[in-house]
DNA sequence: TGTACATCAGTGAACGCGCGTTCACTGATGTAC
DNA sequence: TGTACATCAGTGAACGCGCGTTCACTGATGTAC
């Protein structure tokens, strides 16, 4: 035992990055404090010297997932809408949740959260549709296509053929696509 | 004590609609048997007369939830692109998830329960896209169209401020109701 | 630079709690005669 | 139609389990001299 003051601040980092990863993957209510420090090879008991409590955890995994996944979200006025719908909507974003965008991951959980929670939510919902306007010009249209890269995505990773699930990606890539302008 | 056969069908009835309403309101994992049971005016120990785990409740308050959600879209071809929009993305039916469309309330968790009940959400899914195709000529906008309703509804839950998701919900019933014919 | 010691990151046993599930029991229901 | 009794829906105490959280303890870190 004995623990230098900089490994302490890269494992609340392994702590984090893990918990952003397993609530996007496996729920909110899946993330467990035991089975997380072990992943992180940590005896359960230190967590609290990371976090005050389990809620506090996953107030800072929720930002820290929509961090994540935003960032990876290129973006940009380079881009095209048929790049951005190709690359949100594809078979690597559906089938890696983990490490994918955290509102179509977390939204319907994140609804019954704390204030907190839902106004980082809000910023990021915010901040994708912004990020498609220069693509798009009406604004209805911005929200429409926001609305049905999210509803895809979560309706592509429920449906349990695979044939069906990647039609459905398909079809609404193209359809998305065609707001472009 | 001592009860008909008639209450304990009436009995399993009730369980059932109140587990429904329950998960679609908080969520699946909220669903607890005994305070369920206590809702319903009886003891927890009864719960087992009904159903043979809490799993086999679940599977069956999806499908329950699925059932009264889709029943409520009245849909048919007399009603209107414009109409359907309209009443789905309602603040009635946002704010009212406990018995409204289950897809939007229980989609996201879904894709981590049973094949079951994927399959069943699968169904619904493609019930509500054939039901939105007679007033769609492309079937492509009919898959963008449900995944914007569904995602739509989902963001505007977890929008904290009322104006923004009011305002969200009036945008993308525009945009999608333009789809129309 | 070298030593003495306070700090504090992490340990691991222990706690209370709510959960799903089991089971011996109760007593009205509803059937056999 | 009336009685005797088997059935079985529901009761409520009890169980084992995993959870979040606490806390006395350990020992390397890093500072004061």
């Amino acid at each position: 035992m004995g623990y230098s003051q900089a490994q302490k601040a890269e494992n609340r980092e392994r702590i984090l990055a893990l918990a952003s990863a397993k609530i996007r993957a496996e729920g909110i209510d899946a993330l467990a404090i035991a089975p997380l420090m072990e992943a992180v090879q940590l005896t359960h008991g230190g967590f609290y010297g990371h976090f005050p409590s389990r809620e506090a955890l996953v107030a800072a995994a929720i930002e820290r997932a929509l961090a994540d996944g935003s960032g990876k979200a290129h973006g940009g006025k380079n881009e095209t809408m048929t790049a951005i719908a190709r690359s949100y909507l594809s078979r690597r974003h559906r089938d890696a949740p983990d490490e994918g965008c955290a509102i179509a991951a977390l939204a319907g959980e994140t609804a019954r959260a704390d204030a907190d929670s839902r106004a980082a939510m809000a910023r990021h919902i915010a901040a994708f549709a912004d990020g498609l306007r220069p693509h798009i010009a009406d604004d209805d249209d911005a929200m429409l296509a926001v609305s049905a890269l999210v509803g895809a995505l979560i309706i592509a990773r429920v449906l349990p053929d695979t044939a069906e699930s990647d039609q459905w990606l398909k079809s609404v890539q193209k359809a998305v696509a065609r707001l472009e302008v």
